[in-house]
DNA sequence: CGTAGAGTAAACAGAT
DNA sequence: GATCTGTTTACTCTAC
């Protein structure tokens, strides 16, 4: 009897985390502004030729390009001279073709002069010229040597993999191809970051009919290092060329704290903003919440750390944050250079917005390469897992992974941003509606959900179904899920009267949901072919629905779901290879285990009963429910409780009488 | 604008 | 009698 009490814990959830930070960040505004204001943008292009206010020297940019560039052709060199013989295949061709590459650069590096006798010796437009002609060597060598290097590991892969298809056992064969695709992949990043590298100086100091017109074409990519050369050529002439050198190559962790505040605009206050800062109020001060950057004191600065001025490029030694203040109101206030050097930000974050949505393409694809195989068809049993997207949960451009999932995110990719308001009755839960894996969702943002106050985007319908399915034989009591619920969400740990009867009205409310005599009392299980039943309509009756349904959801959540289904091919609407992103399919998926087993049987009856009614339905299933008990007792739960625990295997014939007689049910 | 789905509130009844 | 459980109705909001 008894149903032991529901211990509401009506404890206010530990609600810290929802500081979704404010989403300001538009650079755009301010920078684009001004950008657009065409002065800005022309005018700086054509400070090296014309604009001669001394404030940048263009010979001094000359030489930290080439600095550059030849520290990358050398760092490159020595990476494909220890990194080509890793995989066991050294051959001297390459020592011999690697050569070139230095030999050319240093041939155009003008290492002898300092950039203040070239300066003195050529005229500006004479460096620019210079400037141009020597970047078009550069990039053409550069490009025929990276061509070259990238053929002979091709050629060197296709050997190996005759052989090893030969003689060799196949996980030989893995590392090796692994091990060249490694090489590859340094190497095509390598040559992007370089490419994009010449590619930004032509932005910054050449006429941009000049410089884009080849550059543009190549392949796009970021090198945040290579950055504060850039700024440094622009802003702060008197830099020790050693600078630029120290920073320069593939050390990525050095550049760690550089690529994370440019990639994550969200975080980032927009430089422009800072200029109508009045003074060095700390409390004005945005309170930004970036807890991965070294500024954290509170009374800290974006662009203010360590005592120095983050301005890119600048570096300027500040005593404290009012001097800070002082020194960027000075010194980068709101002028030609600021805004271009705003608007190269700009570039520069969306560039590692295309560059991260490139490499999320990529890791998707070989993750549906890995564990997509056909072979094997794996039922996803890994861990969540971080993909490359993680750190970016929102605002990025990366369409297909919208949905990777932080383990901790402060907000869940699932979620729409209007979805996050927690405030108020949010109605239009996106899940059900567009039959969200709601496990795999929750799967990603267990933690999320656990601890944030946040309400999720589901409806309660899939929530109870979640919860029911969650279960090893498939079945709950009332009390238990209203357990699961605050388990599960940190939301529901409040407003319990209010949720409570949510869920008791859709337990009632909806035929999906079965109540089931039990000896313990009545549980409630699923009736899977109910409930998908109920989306189809509505998905066939309207193309634009299918459209929504792929942008609006999460993507992998949608794959994570319908790619089990399509296996089955029950879902014929959804198998058309439109639905699905082939490129992207089997993404980041970490499908939760209870996915694989439970909504994943989409009955195959589906099909057969799919003619999605529209008409209203007629009201008579409680009758039919309230009758269930005694049969259902028999049918659902067999014995061993563990046996075909899904309603959907017991309950074809059952629903199937179900069905017939009842031809519609859901009065809302 | 009408419709349908979803959320909320509430009344009510039966069971414990 | 209080509480839990379950059903039903009504209303509102939102998206289509």
């Amino acid at each position: 009897m008894m149903v032991e009490s529901a211990s509401e814990t009506i404890r206010s959830a530990p609600s810290g985390q929802n500081g979704v930070g404010s989403i300001s960040g538009q650079a755009d505004g301010s920078g684009g502004g001004a950008g657009a204001a065409g002065s800005g943008g022309t005018g700086r292009d054509s400070a090296a030729g014309a604009d001669s206010n001394g404030e940048m020297s263009p010979a001094e940019l000359l030489h930290f390009q080439q600095q550059q560039a030849l520290q990358v052709a050398r760092q490159f060199l020595l990476q494909q001279a220890s990194g080509l013989s890793s995989p066991g295949n050294n051959d001297s061709k390459q020592s011999a073709s690697a050569v070139q590459v230095p030999v050319s650069v240093a041939m155009m590096s003008p290492q002898m002069l300092t950039p203040q006798q070239m300066q003195q010796i050529l005229s500006p437009p004479q460096l620019q010229a210079l400037l141009q002609q020597q970047q078009a060597l550069m990039l053409q060598q550069l490009q025929e040597y990276y061509k070259k290097q990238q053929e002979q590991l091709h050629l060197q892969l296709l050997t190996q993999q005759q052989q090893a298809g030969k003689q060799q056992p196949k996980e030989a064969l893995g590392n090796k191809q692994l091990a060249f695709q490694q090489q590859l992949l340094q190497m095509q990043q390598l040559q992007q970051q370089h490419l994009l590298n010449l590619q930004r100086q032509g932005l910054v100091s050449l006429q941009p009919s000049q410089a884009s017109g080849p550059l543009q074409t190549l392949p796009q990519a970021v090198c945040p290092t290579d950055l504060p050369q850039l700024w440094k050529g622009e802003g702060a002439p008197g830099q020790p060329a050693e600078d630029s050198v120290k920073q320069e190559g593939l050390d990525l962790t050095g550049s760690a704290t550089t690529a994370t505040s440019f990639a994550a605009p969200p975080k980032v206050s927009p430089p422009l903003s800072h200029h109508t800062l009045p003074n060095g109020q700390p409390t004005v001060l945005t309170p930004r919440r970036d807890s991965s950057s070294h500024e954290e004191t509170p009374g800290s600065h974006p662009l203010y750390g360590h005592g120095e001025c983050k301005w890119p490029g600048c570096e300027t030694l500040c005593e404290d944050l009012g001097q800070f203040i002082k020194h960027l109101n000075t010194e980068h206030a709101l002028d030609d250079r600021s805004t271009a050097q705003c608007r190269v930000q700009m570039q520069v974050v969306q560039q590692l917005e295309i560059q991260l949505a490139k490499e999320s393409e990529r890791l998707q694809a070989m993750m549906a390469h890995l564990h997509m195989r056909p072979s094997e068809p794996k039922p996803f049993s890994q861990p969540v897992t971080i993909s490359a997207a993680d750190s970016f949960p929102d605002g990025l451009v990366h369409p297909p992974t919208s949905a990777a999932a932080p383990v901790t995110p402060l907000r869940p990719p699932g979620l729409s941003s209007a979805s996050l308001h927690s405030g108020g009755p949010a109605r239009r839960r996106s899940s059900d509606k567009f039959c969200s894996p709601i496990s795999s969702e929750l799967a990603q943002n267990h933690e999320f959900y656990k601890n944030a106050d946040v309400r999720p985007p589901f409806t309660y319908a899939s929530l109870i179904r979640q919860a029911i399915l969650e279960t090893p034989d498939r079945q709950l009591t009332l009390n238990e899920i209203y357990n699961w619920f605050t388990r599960m969400f940190a939301y529901f740990r409040r407003n319990t009267a209010t949720w409570k009867n949510a869920v008791r009205h859709n337990l009632s409310l909806h035929k999906c949901f079965v109540r089931v005599e039990n000896v313990k009392g009545a549980v409630w299980t699923v009736d899977e072919r109910e409930y998908q039943k109920r989306r189809p309509p509505k998905m066939t009756g309207s193309p634009t629905l299918v459209k929504n349904m792929i942008s609006g959801l999460s993507y992998g959540a949608l794959n994570a779901s319908y790619q089990a289904a399509l296996a089955e091919s029950s879902f014929p609407l959804l198998s058309s290879p439109g639905v699905l992103n082939p490129g992207s399919a089997g993404s980041l998926l970490p499908l939760s285990h209870d996915e694989v087993g439970a909504p994943v049987e989409p009955l195959p009856s589906n099909g057969s009963s799919s003619p999605p009614r529209l008409s209203p339905p007629q009201y008579s299933h409680q009758v039919q429910v309230k009758e269930e008990p005694a049969e259902a007792e028999e049918d659902r739960r067999p014995g061993p409780p563990l046996g075909p625990p899904n309603p959907s295997t017991a309950g074809p014939p059952e629903d199937r009488d179900l069905e017939e007689e009842l031809p519609g049910e859901e009065l809302s």
